[in-house]
DNA sequence: CTGTATCCATCTAGATACTG
DNA sequence: CAGTATCTAGATGGATACAG
């Protein structure tokens, strides 16, 4: 949550608590390159993040219209989860995080070397 | 941080820790629309974050090369803060997250709203 | 003015156990 | 399998006082 204080300091705070808070740009980006997971699966490929953590990562983007979630009362029962077309209009996004990051993680990585002395 | 896990899962992850931390993105946006400012008047344009927290973001943002600190020893004393050019880098970033969130903001809203039901 | 030092409230996440 | 419930540890941020 951005702090209110002088909103035209942030304009992007909302975008900004909604796609990057903890865990949910692996989860995006899983949904996003590997189309439809169940649970267990979606769990194995993020890695790190528990079981509770990811519900409710999962939940707050099924409330934003990212993701949906679609529920099997079978036995074993089953989730599948899938990103939303909103979300993938996310791509554009991802792409200019990844662009800058191949193209200045280095120089950030040099500043950080320089800092040290 | 991102955690370890798959990094497979979110090859954006070091770029989003090193533009998504608490307060960065308005700290940034301020010194790259205001141009060098002064630290109270940073604080003051930001607002709602006290002084130890916006002095960690300053030194993390600087250790990061994002932004210089230019320090006088007057009485009293002086300290400006300037976006650098790889900080004014990210501009495409937040263009992008600006672009998103003024199309599809409403969309997240609406799915709120939906998901109260 | 530009911070630092300290202490404390809060929030998040992780571990663990358990349910349908 | 797909979670929920509970508890706790650690990190983060805020309040306050103080220093150079």
């Amino acid at each position: 949550m951005n702090d209110d204080g002088p909103v035209a300091a942030c304009p992007i705070g909302p975008v900004v608590d909604i796609v990057f808070s903890r865990w949910t740009t692996p989860i995006l980006l899983t949904l996003h390159n590997d189309g439809r997971l169940r649970f267990v699966e979606l769990h194995r490929r993020i890695g790190g993040v528990t079981a509770k953590v990811l519900t409710d990562r999962l939940r707050r983007l099924e409330r934003d219209g990212l993701v949906t979630r679609t529920y099997f009362a079978e036995v074993p029962p089953r989730a599948e989860y899938e990103i939303t077309e909103l979300g993938r209009s996310l791509s554009p996004v991802f792409a200019s995080l990844a662009a800058w990051q191949s193209e200045h993680l280095g120089e950030v990585e040099a500043a950080r070397g320089r800092f040290e002395a």
